[in-house]
DNA sequence: TTTGATTTTTAACCACTGTTAAATTTAAGG
DNA sequence: CCTTAAATTTAACAGTGGTTAAAAATCAAA
């Protein structure tokens, strides 16, 4: 074991406080700075009882408090914070798989599933469920060591028009919004073709298996694709 | 609706309180006086924690706590029993047939998964299943009314010799007597024959499948059975 | 640059569930 | 019937995680 250790020995990281570190690397998306009323709101939970937990985290170590300036994860928050998304993430995908859950639903029920699990639990989904590499989203379940696969994807609407490739994942929380983009068939692993992006923020026409579609641009931002650059006319 | 609504709002009930209201039942068997000190054993708190949360139950009339005496439930508190049972035991369920838990793992395990159970995920549990009767260990399953079906099985070593009939329950909370009892086909739902019983508590002879086996009388009173009386000579 | 609105933090409080140490009650034996 | 041991309850305290109201800091606009 080369790696060095995490230095808060982990039974003085309570449920809540992985929920919390959890919550500050999916808004900061690991690095940035992320202001704690933001956690209050994704969280449900008043703005001092995240200013006071997020000063707890900080005496601990795990992340970076700078008054009225944010808060950002220290290495040992977050490996803390991927295995929270790990677990998360992999109960989602048996919610999903086993449990025959709309994706729409996984997320906050996986939320109240998390509560219940523990590493025998989690192991044994896991393995059960055949090492999922990713969520019903498309996200990447870290691995069991701390660490966040890249994708190396790109949201829709940055690609040029003539791409063709296979949606990654969908970034989207809204419920409604996750049921009709299943409806449409925009999901993780379709393939699709963007023909066409309207200037200024306008909609995207795009090939999805047999059909087309037209979807507006914030939609598009939240779905993130994998893609090899058109051909170019020379 | 003609059945009486409880008479505590749900939202009164915390989790811990339902804990502690499904081990009166357990330790009573629904209906006898249980010693608190039995009870903060069985969850592994203090005295005194036990104390006060059976006086809170009390307060909420849930319970009927006698001081000194010891503490009863009342019907109130038996349905909120019954039904914080019928989760665990639906759990226990998944957890062996779709987890690949042990029956002898069953329990603990069931304990920590059904922190994370909702109402939603339970009615998924229990339609996914089939609609189980039983918990592994052979335990009827509560309705969702609250009400605990009635077996009419008795435990071994009080039926007569010359007794055949069908293992219904095992009444046995110990890992290693579990999987003992396992690993010789002591479990619900086998056919046995009781040869023999030896007195003064003495062990007993009974036929398993194509095996016999002697067991003593201890196990055998953990051993609940459904039997037709044996054919008597004249 | 000063003021006023907004954001963020501090202060003071509450409820729940746990603890240990002391007091009390019950029960049992001489 | 009294004494003592054991069981049970009370008292006092700790930690977590939530709340609202007030104070302080930041930001934007006049």
């Amino acid at each position: 074991m080369s790696r060095k250790t995490v230095s808060v020995s982990n039974d003085k990281i309570s449920d809540t406080m992985r929920d919390y570190l959890a919550e500050i690397y999916r808004l900061g998306h690991g690095k940035a700075w992320v202001n704690n009323t933001a956690i209050a709101e994704r969280l449900d939970v008043s703005g001092p009882a995240a200013v006071r937990m997020v000063r707890r985290l900080d005496k601990l170590g795990l992340v970076e408090h700078v008054p009225y300036q944010g808060v950002k994860l220290l290495p040992t928050g977050e490996k803390v914070a991927l295995l929270s998304i790990r677990r998360h993430r992999l109960v989602e995908r048996f919610l999903v798989d086993q449990l025959q859950f709309g994706w729409h639903e996984a997320h906050d029920q996986a939320d109240v599933l998390q509560k219940g699990i523990n590493q025998i639990l989690e192991d044994r989904i896991d393995r059960l469920m055949g090492h999922p590499e990713t969520c019903p989203h498309g996200n990447p379940i870290p691995t069991k060591s701390g660490v966040m696969p890249l994708l190396g994807d790109k949201p829709l609407n940055v690609i040029p028009p003539g791409t063709a490739g296979k949606i990654s994942r969908v970034r989207e929380r809204h419920e409604d919004k996750l049921q009709y983009m299943e409806s449409i068939g925009l999901v993780p692993r379709a393939s699709f073709e963007l023909i066409s992006r309207a200037p200024f923020d306008g909609p995207l026409r795009l090939k999805l298996g047999q059909n087309e579609q037209v979807i507006g641009h914030e939609l598009a931002s939240s779905i993130w694709v994998l893609s090899k650059p058109p051909m170019v006319m020379v």
